[in-house]
DNA sequence: CTAGGTGCAAAAGGTTTGCGGTTAA
DNA sequence: TTAACCGCAAACCTTTTGCACCTAG
């Protein structure tokens, strides 16, 4: 697994890296770029839909799948996944992790600093390379006042 | 107590976890207990209730799904959840994360030992109680010869 | 006896697909 | 101009549910 140095990346530019693809930088797509951006609380799909609809009226749910699909492939959000509830989408391109609060469940994202990384990479025994990995956990939050 | 690594029965925890929760140890879930002990290849509910077939014919998708959620609830077998694929059942009670080969679909339990139990923990901000946590990496084999 | 479990069929729910019409480059 | 994309509806696939019948304790 690949661990670098913990360095914020600048924010991916939305037309440039759908260009360098040769995929067209749509309306459809910049808007659920922008809504996954705007508000950092990990939606689901249809969250995005109903956002997305206030602004393009006509956008169909198959276009925001599409759309989501696409901004997954290049990169440009993560998509979320935890236990088997409907799929999250998430524009923290840092490595991190996730932690659903069971009572209220909301997202937290968890920063992974280069220690850790390297700490979970070497769990891989020799001859696994691992693309990518998720970890995410499940509990309650201490109200600490 | 009789062991043996060939015994037909299952591990007594079948019964006793069972009878402590008030639950029947039909022999709908005995089936489909064994079948998941028997193999440790991370079947679906679906390659479950194929293998459990063979032996009650007459059993049902629902009743495989539902003796799932009763062994799962219980804690004899643990469900993994792997991107947004099917769920898949696994016998390995003991800390471990996954890996997904991406070319052969197998998946493989990665054993987690105390040091590295304590660094997954350490990412937790003050306030974040977790009950549980998931890890997974998806990626290639090499092969070593 | 009876609470709990099974089997069946049908539905739910998130996601994907096929296709005719539209649009960005 | 034209390949890529959109919008719509229908399909897909895993999982859940409602209900009548059955069974373990």
């Amino acid at each position: 697994m690949h661990v670098s140095k913990n360095s914020k990346s600048p924010p991916p530019s939305f037309f440039s890296t759908l260009r360098e693809k040769g995929l067209r930088p749509t309306k459809q797509r910049n808007c659920v770029f922008r809504v996954i951006n705007e508000k950092q609380d990990h939606p689901t799909a249809d969250d995005i839909f109903v956002r997305v609809r206030r602004r393009l009226p006509t956008i169909s749910f198959a276009t925001v799948y599409n759309c989501l699909e696409t901004l997954v492939g290049c990169g440009l959000v993560k998509q979320v996944n935890i236990d088997r509830e409907p799929a999250r989408y998430c524009s923290n391109l840092n490595p991190h992790a996730h932690f659903k609060c069971i009572k209220t469940g909301k997202i937290f994202d968890l920063p992974l600093d280069d220690l850790v990384l390297s700490k979970i990479a070497s769990i891989l025994p020799r001859g696994f390379n691992a693309d990518h990995f998720d970890l995410s956990f499940s509990g309650t939050l201490t109200d600490l006042n």
